[in-house]
DNA sequence: CCAATGTCAGCATAACTGACATCA
DNA sequence: CTGATGTCAGTTGTGCTGACATTG
């Protein structure tokens, strides 16, 4: 892979994986910095990711990514004060607030999502398209659950 | 994939890849869980999948890895506590003190790594056995360092 | 004298749990 | 009354940088 010399043993799949995740996420902060953008976190990046184009609840991205309500509720209030977003009372639910793009939000995120694209695009210029497209279309499968090995039910 | 339920719109790699890292990380902990060892962390499961059979550096360690000496001295200090490793002087370089397995981190280390292997399995048989050669072949591959889009040179 | 190693200290980030007021 | 939501507070884990004594 890259960065880090690899021990041709013990290579196991999930410290591949995690190899190419740091890839591409090392390639998105270093070129948005060369792009005079603020520093975003990966956090925050992972936010804007799950966010619907009219707005989303603080509950339903935590429920979404995966993390404690505590945690989005945290990263919103930063990214609020970098100016990308903000929080406006949800119409339909007094309790809710959603959590929406604002005008700088809007132009500069998709961006910054563009520039994943263009990151895969020179991968597969490196390791070639067909590697590049399999690597796709394996992480697009349906992985199910992490399972419990002793009881493969699950 | 799985856990986090996906939009079929904005899903780039880098997230994928982070999903596909989870799922193997997920499924190593609740399995060590089930055969009743001590939680033990991902930083924790890096280390020992980089030690040599003979004993590795703190600093070695750290630039396999691509962390900090620190961090890696403090990763240390807990599995030592865990009765995993131990330090012990370097015989040819009085600086240096060597990460070494103990009898018990002998035992357990193998298991678990070998966690790894059926998990893999496990995927090759609910995805297909190509789709998860393929992938383990892509990320195999050299990725090179993250680029910089303006200069890929780089 | 310079470089590398391990170690101590302080700090930043990001996740967690617990608790609480508000509202469906 | 129960449950969901947002929020405040405290805690933990994990990484970093800076500094230092020891050794090659």
């Amino acid at each position: 892979m890259a960065s880090a010399p690899r021990d041709p043993a013990n290579v196991n799949l999930g410290r591949l994986l995690l190899l190419g995740f740091r890839w591409f996420d090392d390639g998105l902060r270093r070129n948005l910095a060369a792009r005079g953008w603020p520093p975003i976190s990966s956090g925050q990046s992972l936010i804007v990711a799950y966010l619907d184009p009219g707005g989303t609840t603080i509950s339903e991205l935590a429920r979404r990514i995966g993390v404690s309500r505590q945690a989005v509720h945290q990263l919103t209030i930063t990214l609020a004060a970098a100016g990308l977003v903000e929080l406006r009372p949800c119409p339909a639910d007094a309790r809710s607030k959603l959590v929406v793009l604002t005008a700088e939000g809007r132009r500069s995120v998709p961006a910054a999502l563009a520039l994943f694209d263009q990151l895969e695009q020179l991968l597969a210029a490196r390791i070639g398209k067909r590697p590049a497209a399999d690597l796709r279309a394996a992480l697009e499968a349906d992985w199910g659950p992490p399972p419990d090995l002793d009881h493969p039910g699950n």
